[in-house]
DNA sequence: TATATTTGTAACCGATCGGTTACTTATTCC
DNA sequence: GGAATAAGTAACCGATCGGTTACAAATATA
C-alpha cells in the first residue's frame, strides 16, 4: 500500500469537495462527476487518493461502486491543529501556550512530526 | 499577492514541522534550516509558501530575519474538520449526524468548497 | 576596509499533480 | 445476444513541487 498521507489528500479543493458531498450521502463514481466540471477519468483518480489514505471506501454494488466517507481519518488533522489551538482562541504568551499545551497531553519529543 | 491556500501549506511534512519549531520560539531562517537535512534555499522557500498564506510572519532585524507562527490561519483548518467531528466522537447515523450539525453552526448552502 | 554572516533569488532538475482522450472490462437492461 | 451503463486504466500533457548549486546584496564584525 502506497500509504497516502491525509494532509495531502485534503489539499485539493476538490477533494475537499467530494468529502462535503460523501457526508451528506454515499454516491457512485458517477453521481459524484456529474457534480463538477471536470471528467470522470480525474474523479475516479481523486477517488483513488481518497480511498489510499482511508478517507472514503468503497463498497462494490453490482456495477456501480459507492463511496462512503470515513471521517476517522480526519481525527489525525484534528489534532494536529488543536496543538495549536491556544493560540488563537486564548490571547495568551505563545511560547507559556505551548508548553501548558505540552504538559496535559503528554506528547512525545517531537511532536511536529506529520 | 499568490493568496495561497492553507491547506496546500500544511500539506507537506517539512512545513509542519517548521510551524511546530516556531510555536516553541521565533527563529531566523538559519536557525530553522540547521534542524533539516536539506538545504537554506528550500527551507527558504517553504517559508515562502507558509508566509504567503499568513502561517508565518517575519520581522526583519539587522540582517536576521525572525520568523513568527501566525496560528489564526490554522482556525480555518480546525474549523473545516470541525463539520465532520461528529462521525469520529460518536456512533450516530452519518447523515443525522451532518444535519445536526448543520443546523447547530447555521452553515451556508455550500460548505465543502474549501 | 576587508571579511564573514544572513538572506533572497535565479536557473535548473526530476518527480508528481491534475487534467485530458481513448480504450477495455464488467454488469445491467431490452 | 446486443446495446447501454459504470468504472478502471494507460498514455499523454503542461504546470507545479521540492530540491539543488551558484550568485548577488545587505548587514555585522575584525
Amino acid at each position: 500500500m502506497l500509504r497516502r498521507d491525509v494532509f495531502q489528500a485534503i489539499a485539493d479543493p476538490t477533494r475537499r469537495e467530494i468529502i462535503g458531498m460523501l457526508a451528506h450521502k454515499s454516491l457512485n463514481i458517477n453521481n459524484v462527476a456529474d457534480e463538477f466540471a471536470i471528467s470522470r477519468p480525474a474523479i475516479s483518480k481523486h477517488m483513488k487518493i481518497l480511498t489510499e489514505c482511508g478517507l472514503v471506501t468503497i463498497t462494490k454494488q453490482g456495477r456501480e461502486n459507492y463511496c462512503h466517507a470515513d471521517f476517522g481519518k480526519l481525527k489525525e488533522v484534528a489534532d494536529w491543529t488543536a496543538r495549536y489551538q491556544k493560540f488563537w482562541t486564548e490571547k495568551l504568551d505563545a511560547l507559556g501556550a505551548f508548553l501548558d499545551l505540552e504538559n496535559e497531553q503528554n506528547i512525545d519529543k517531537n511532536p511536529d512530526k506529520s
